[in-house]
DNA sequence: TGATCGGAGACCATTATAGTCTCCGATCTT
DNA sequence: AAGATCGGAGACTATAATGGTCTCCGATCA
């Protein structure tokens, strides 16, 4: 349960690599393609593709056309959450089908629902979770994740 | 991204109300079927009588045969975790695919993985999240029943 | 100018989800 | 004992999401 989709894997994985080019100590500054990505980690190298655009899309990483073209992070690793990687390729969390109802959707439970509340309460931890979490805390060293539960702030009602 | 299914937003509102009428004030102890809770919360009967019967699979609620017959918690509602209800339905909590590997699956990724470490970091957070939480935390507030319970009006521990 | 890059969209197979239908066995009431 | 009411179980289906492929285009650099 709770598992994030592929494409947000492969998203994890070329970001953490195109960082760790771009600010390590080997070759800073290098531009990464997509091809080198998906031969150093077995992805599909069609499916990274769309991925990667969708991250440049989402002004996570610049693109650089042509031959000597590829991806360079668009702000320091630090800067780029979890949260917004994740959110970039599977849209925005949210636990359950009424996390986010706009005006005019609506759920056949909402007059009804006990659960709501508490659920959102786990959301939003889930969420302050992953934005506390950066991209430089995947580069090497070991993330600092720190959470309260939901239990423990007091279910309001 | 991270969305629970449907069968486990049932599963949550079935046992929020089965555990609101047995250890509410009105009919304590009183036995409840799934039709009543279907038509309480709009849930198709079907789908959730199969959803009560993988709980009671799981040992979360005892079912009773017969007319007069449904289901009855099998412990106490702050015995009951959200994790243990998610994963009777929905299956081991799981960010990856990598989560609960067994020996001799594999995963093209693993030899060359950075970012399997910092993401079972963020699984054990929600996990100890999802275990923290019980289904006493989510009782209360209903139209049909008041608890009055100190318990219920605020979250000890 | 052509090889190399990303951009974009159609397309497809597989799987998961949500929901339905039918029949069975247990049990309570009368 | 009979019949109504309950859960147990499995087959079945429609729809959507996922994971992946294919093709063509435009930008760019040597």
């Amino acid at each position: 349960m709770l598992k994030i989709s592929k494409k947000a894997d492969y998203a994890l994985m070329a970001l953490q690599h195109i960082a760790t080019v771009q600010f390590g100590d080997v070759t800073p500054g290098r531009v990464v393609n997509t091809k080198e990505i998906a031969e150093e980690y077995n992805i599909p190298l069609e499916l990274l593709a769309k991925v990667l655009q969708t991250l440049a899309k989402n002004a996570l990483i610049e693109s650089h056309n042509g031959p000597k073209g590829g991806y360079v992070l668009a702000r320091r690793a630090h800067q780029i959450t979890i949260a917004q990687i994740l959110e970039s390729i599977e849209g925005p969390l949210g636990i359950t089908d009424c996390s986010h109802e706009k005006d005019g959707e609506f759920c056949m439970q909402r007059d009804n629902c006990h659960i709501r509340t508490p659920l959102l309460k786990v959301q939003d931890s889930i969420a302050q979770l992953l934005n506390n979490m950066t991209l430089q805390d995947m580069m090497g060293g070991t993330p600092l994740i720190t959470i309260q539960s939901p239990a423990a702030q007091g279910v309001e009602r």
